[in-house]
DNA sequence: AATTTTTTAGAATATTCTGGTCGATTATTC
DNA sequence: GAATAATCGACCAGAATATTCTAAAAAATT
């Protein structure tokens, strides 16, 4: 007897190159079996569709990415340095995580529930982290940020704004100088000025 | 009236971007055509079918190499510089011309007749800039080689070896690590010892 | 060794997708 | 205004693919 849970983790992994290269439609049952070397049928013994493949893929991708940003904010002490940090993951993430970033914008995926309870999730994940980054910078005396709360709802907001161009033109920019520029604006805004 | 020849080129090029990614299966009519922001059927006036935009597609780049080899090659005057060009500039063609490249390796396109024309085409101008190379380095007393002809051969035979774990592993490889090991096992072999 | 359970996969089926055509419409030219 | 060129959404036949079926193999249990 086999390990199921293996086997759901192998499938993912390989689905997920695969998916991430072609995109949720463009990928067969078959692409993905014949990868595994194993029979189509077979792997609908470990998920129930292809869609709940692609469920557990992108899920997979939001706990990649939350799990990238908290890492990156425990690597530094500074508010400043957790900021930039927080930019720098979530701009790069593009490249990484493509299928969780397809399936947020592309159009002919809007049918799937999931999608939208995986970034509520992460949403609110991602809000609890740039709430404690502002509020640890007030208390260090650091950043201004009178209502830190709304000030995390507007960051993310913004960000995902930057988002977008990124997704379209996909690579025809250089992140590091978007990073740059993103931070430069925000920090205008919230460093203390002395 | 619109100029028949520019609307061809503008769906060869567009097309050319969308086989590039996808494959010449994957790709769809229906893309072509919302990417050209043109309706489906109109791009049956100016092509016969999907096939021969895609022969359209491959001649264009086996056309591309064939002219940067050529202004490789003229680029520098030593033989030994001109050996090194056409080693550099067919091992750098995978990324640009991925559709030529998937045409001659994806077996599922075996059935198109043009594939096989247009490769041995490439393969014999490719064949006569050899034998120039040779020629050349022979009467300049860089190279010995007894038959310019037989050598040509071997080593567009040769060439085409070493594509081919390039083709499956895409990018995997540091394209300028195997250019200079191509090159020194080329001219270990044919440059002259003193 | 026999039986049961788990896992496997090719064939079949149901459903969706797509290459290509049709006919109507619009734009351009004469 | 007529003829020609260019356009495109609807449609269809056939291809492709998601999913199920069913038998067989492998593994586990008795």
């Amino acid at each position: 007897m086999v390990n199921k849970e293996e086997i759901r983790k192998r499938i993912i992994s390989t689905a997920r190159d695969i998916f991430g290269r072609y995109g949720f439609r463009k990928t067969t049952m078959e692409e993905i079996a014949r990868e595994l070397k194993m029979g189509k049928s077979s792997i609908y013994y470990y998920f129930k569709s292809k869609e709940e493949i692609f469920e557990a893929v992108v899920r997979y991708e939001a706990n990649l990415l939350r799990s990238e940003l908290t890492r990156a904010i425990k690597a530094v002490d500074s508010p400043v340095d957790k900021m930039k940090n927080y930019v720098r993951v979530r701009m790069k993430a593009f490249e990484k995580l493509s299928n969780y970033y397809n399936a947020i914008f592309d159009k002919n995926l809007d049918h799937f529930d999931f999608i939208e309870k995986i970034r509520a999730k992460y949403d609110l994940e991602e809000l609890a982290i740039l709430r404690l980054i502002l509020y640890d910078g007030n208390r260090k005396n650091v950043f201004r940020v009178k209502n830190s709360e709304y000030m995390a709802m507007a960051i993310q907001t913004a960000m995902k704004g930057f988002e977008v161009p990124l997704f379209w033109k996909k690579k025809e920019i250089d992140v590091e100088d978007r990073v740059n520029a993103v931070l430069d604006m925000l920090f205008y805004g919230i460093l203390r000025k002395e």
